[in-house]
RNA sequence: GGGCGCAUAGCUCAGUUGGCUAGAGCGUCUGGUUUACACCCAGAAGGUCCUAGGUUCGAGCCCUAGUGCGCCCACCA
């Protein structure tokens, strides 16, 4: 065996690790060593936008996503994790847009075809810079599954739904109130909204002169569409006019007005009026269905006012507004103008402000009851979650509190706007085709575009989230051939969807539950009634250090490439796992990613140091469990690693990764390390040696699914055959034989604590590290196991050349003097008697608190009767060992 | 306006079903070339577990109210 480098360089092993792994074929599960009945284990990677590069967010959810799929993979489950990426239509229309404007074009001069070319490539190129990212991660998922949302399948699978769901009425079109940005050109969804606080102005004015009083508004451009006035019904001030129309001229031009009642108007607010503008926010468009208003667009669909309102005609919002500010203060009609702040939406892609209008749209009808189901999607959506649905059980959801949040959002849902106008995207399945005038087109909508002619299909594109609903499913199919409709539902035909879904998990962000998870639990009940997967768990936002989002413009972006580059990815990996918890934000800094590379090296050292001291065949691994060739350390960490391989898979097995790394730095850096390969040190053995490597191959196996890389980088240059990533996952049973007898486990700890006591007070009396010192030890009960210990007590950093043990004795001056438990320990010939004064005195302090409590506990008839009695009891022996030690102390002290 | 989360050592956070002399990592301090590792080793200091009530034999953990910070949702014109 080569000696290996004193410390782990990263970027000399992952790039051709990863081609290892790749090259081995066993991303693909069809290639795993498995028997026919072997349980399966799925996920579907949630799909990067080809728009973007690696962030920390996909590095959180890649991390995550890896352990359970390699933790499951080496538990010998059939296993798969489906990659892709997402088209994000108007991310990436956007990014491409501005691309073209900074050469002077616009999209409208490419046209639609070239246009799209442009689209398409940039796409590509976007796409391979993300998947290498996604394999610097160390990601162990199937390339030769790779899905895109745009691509050939997606495409069948997203028309056949979009079919299924016209043909049972749950999509329409219609003219409603729609979302729309004017930079976009393009209709938003409700959650893709954003709402921030800004200082507005609320403008108080009069229509005219002659209307009875007046009306408050932030957006007085609008109010050329006005056909109402609303007033609260128990307003007494305008009680009188309800029901009456005024006609009134608005700044040159003639508005119809009935005042109207309504319960949503605030008494408080503004006058207490409010003027009804139904083009143009989505209140008012409702309180005119209701009230049967007239509907005048004032707005158009680049933000413009439209052509019949004079002067203001072509100014766009900003430049109107203050035209018919300046008008109303110089006809004396403003009667107030105040600062107030209130909530302007925003595009979340682009940051414009949004323009309420009504357009000609798709929805996605949430409360029709569904053909077939009796429910509507918004019903089953719900349902499958709080009680579940056909007979699966309910999605659980991690951290449960998230389940509030998703039912208050699903109970709340109206209809969704799936149509987009923007070029790149699914095209809507849907022709029309002219049948004479003064009638209406005729429709089709289908899979493939209808034969004969004249028919032109619909210019719009589907919302993105309409095909990433159905990613869970769609990725499961790899020929459109396998896509059918059968019997009102989605049929996959193939081995994938037999065997893979539903998926087991979604794992994602939290801030992604609705745009994305309520989605796919929409389509996937409605189209394949079933469910999506089984659990859904949530990761939290990674901030900067000062708990931060990150962002360019804020120059705090930690870019996770850099850090693999600096750290490496196993380093990386732990520094996003270790230490937050499930749907928490966490903080994240350079510094913790040194410190998880710093465990990462000193993981390769306790390889390295085992490696060199124990060169044996790792085939041969028989270890003796007889006692006789067992010492309490080998019982000890023997027990320790049993113990840890059942809490890391119970961990990991329960999302609980955070738990299971903390774990094993614990065992590895404390127990192992610290403990154990010192011991070894001095007490040899070719069983020994055995249990070294025993303990190192299991080790290896259940840090690798967190830090894959350097886990797999030892297990090559051990020399075993195949690789790490395929290795059967550690078993508890290995370990049972030496459980036999747990109290020998508690020896070792009393050997321990003896070790750490000597330490303790050595340096409490300031003895010089390089001086020998000579120790006494009282055992009592503990004579044999001390004895079978001496080279430990004199080796382990405690300075001890020369230690006699004995069962008990007489006290003796002049003398460092321990207890540990009912063991006392007298340290020769250095002390420090002012220091070792004071240090018995705390001691004893310490103890007088604790015999108080126990005491004053224990006199408590309330605790004795009521407590269980494991604990009675235990407090009971508590009480006793510190008293004795107390004794012990206070009859020392004494000399001083 | 509703909902949710967080508040524990200087910093970042664990603390699963109440039994705790409240833990870890980083940082700080005292020492140390101990042949696996200075990306290291040994030791130490450091905490009214946000506040006030309550339930309980027993509360960091459960309940109620409050304070501070953060987030989400909602049609405040």
């Amino acid at each position: 065996m080569p000696s290996l480098p004193k410390s782990y360089i990263p970027s000399q092993y992952e790039d051709g690790i990863y081609k290892k792994w790749e090259d081995s074929g066993y991303f693909n599960p069809d290639n795993l060593d498995l028997d026919d009945e072997a349980a399966s284990y799925s996920i579907v990677m949630p799909p990067p936008n080809v728009t973007g590069t690696l962030h920390l967010g996909h590095a959180v959810m890649l991390a995550l996503e890896d352990i359970l799929i390699r933790y499951y993979r080496m538990r010998g489950y059939r296993t798969l994790w489906i990659p892709g990426t997402d088209h994000a239509a108007i991310a990436t229309q956007t990014k491409v847009e501005k691309i073209l404007k900074e050469k002077g074009l616009t999209r409208h001069q490419l046209g639609r075809e070239r246009f799209l070319r442009e689209v398409v490539n940039f796409a590509k190129k976007s796409h391979d810079t993300i998947v290498n990212q996604v394999k610097k991660m160390g990601s162990s998922c199937d390339w030769s599954r790779e899905a895109y949302t745009l691509d050939e399948v997606r495409t069948k699978v997203v028309r056949s739904v979009f079919k299924l769901m016209y043909d049972d009425g749950l999509i329409y079109r219609g003219e409603r109130i729609v979302n729309w940005c004017p930079r976009c050109h393009s209709t938003l969804a409700d959650d893709e909204v954003e709402y921030k606080e800004q200082k507005a102005k609320l403008y108080t004015f009069r229509y005219s002169p002659d209307f009875p009083f007046t009306i408050a508004t932030t957006r007085p451009e609008t109010k050329l569409g006005d056909t109402a006035v609303a007033v609260n019904p128990k307003d007494y001030r305008y009680k009188k006019y309800i029901g009456k129309v005024f006609e009134v001229n608005f700044l040159g031009h003639i508005l119809k007005l009935k005042i109207i009642a309504d319960k949503s108007v605030d008494i408080e607010f503004g006058t207490g009026a409010l003027g009804v503008t139904p083009a143009h926010s989505l209140v008012d468009w409702q309180m005119a269905e209701e009230k049967n208003l007239d509907i005048i667009k004032v707005i158009d669909e680049d933000g413009k006012i439209r052509q019949g309102f004079g002067e203001f005609s072509g100014l766009n919002v900003k430049e109107a507004r203050a035209k018919i500010v300046e008008r109303l203060r110089k006809t004396g009609l403003m009667e107030k103008e105040e600062e107030i702040s209130n909530n302007i939406s925003l595009c979340y892609r682009c940051d414009t402000p949004i323009e309420p209008l009504p357009s000609k749209q798709w929805f996605i009808n949430v409360n029709k009851k569904i053909p077939g189901i009796g429910k509507s999607i918004k019903e089953l959506s719900v349902e499958a979650v709080r009680n579940g649905v056909f007979g699966r059980k309910p999605i659980k959801i991690y951290p449960e509190r998230f389940r509030k949040n998703y039912f208050h959002w699903m109970e709340n849902l109206r209809d969704w706007c799936i149509s987009r106008q923007i070029w790149y995207g699914h095209r809507i399945p849907v022709w029309y085709k002219d049948k004479g005038q003064n009638s209406d087109k005729e429709v089709y909508v289908g899979i493939e575009p209808p034969k004969g002619e004249g028919w032109k299909q619909d210019p719009d594109t589907l919302d993105t989230w309409f095909s990433s609903g159905l990613w869970t499913f769609s990725t499961l199919a790899q020929d459109p051939q396998q896509i059918k409709i059968k019997d009102r539902r989605l049929v996959i035909e193939s081995n994938d969807f037999y065997c893979f879904h539903p998926t087991n998990v979604l794992e994602t962000a939290y801030d992604i539950l609705f745009f994305w998870v309520a989605r796919m639990i929409i389509m996937t009940t409605y189209v394949m009634r079933d469910v999506p997967f089984y659990d859904v768990y949530l990761h939290g936002l990674v901030l900067d250090e000062h708990g931060k989002k990150m962002s360019k413009s804020k120059g705090n972006v930690i870019d996770p490439l850099e850090m693999i580059k600096k750290y490496g990815t196993d380093a990386v990996r732990l520094s996003l796992v270790i230490g937050s918890a499930p749907g928490n934000d966490m903080k994240l800094s350079e510094e913790k990613i040194a410190g998880f590379r710093n465990l990462v090296n000193k993981l390769w050292n306790v390889a390295r140091y085992i490696l060199q001291k124990s060169k044996l065949d790792n085939q041969n691994l028989k270890i003796q469990f007889k006692d006789q060739s067992l010492t309490l350390a080998d019982k000890w960490i023997l027990s320790q690693m049993r113990n840890l391989i059942r809490s890391v898979s119970d961990d990991i097995a329960n999302y609980r990764f955070s738990q299971a790394g903390e774990k094993l730095r614990e065992f590895t850096w404390n127990s192992l390390a610290d403990w154990y390969l010192e011991i070894s040190k001095f007490e040899q053995s070719e069983n020994k040696d055995k249990i070294l490597i025993k303990i190192l191959i299991d080790l290896l196996k259940m840090w690798h699914p967190f830090v894959p890389f350097v886990t797999e980088a030892i297990w090559q240059e051990m020399g075993t055959n195949g690789l790490l990533m395929v290795a059967k996952w550690p078993q508890e049973k290995d370990y049972n034989e030496v459980l036999k007898d747990e109290t020998q486990v508690r020896d070792f700890e009393k050997i321990k604590n003896i070790i750490m006591a000597i330490r303790n007070a050595r340096s409490e009396n300031k003895v010089e590290p390089s001086r020998k010192i000579q120790a006494i030890i009282y055992a009592g009960k503990n004579y044999e196991i001390i004895k079978k210990s001496i080279i430990l007590i004199k080796s382990l950093r405690t300075g001890i050349d020369n230690l006699e043990i004995k069962e008990n004795g007489k006290k003796i001056k002049k003398a460092i003097y321990i207890t540990v438990g009912d063991v006392e320990v007298y340290l020769l010939g250095a002390i420090d008697p002012e220091k070792e004064k004071m240090r018995i005195k705390r001691e004893i302090e310490n103890l007088e608190k604790l015999v108080d409590n126990l005491k004053s506990k224990l006199n408590n008839k309330q605790f004795v009767d009521k407590a269980p009695r494991e604990i009675v009891e235990r407090e009971k022996q508590r009480l006793a060992s510190f008293d004795l030690r107390l004794t012990q102390l206070k009859e020392k002290l004494k000399e001083y």
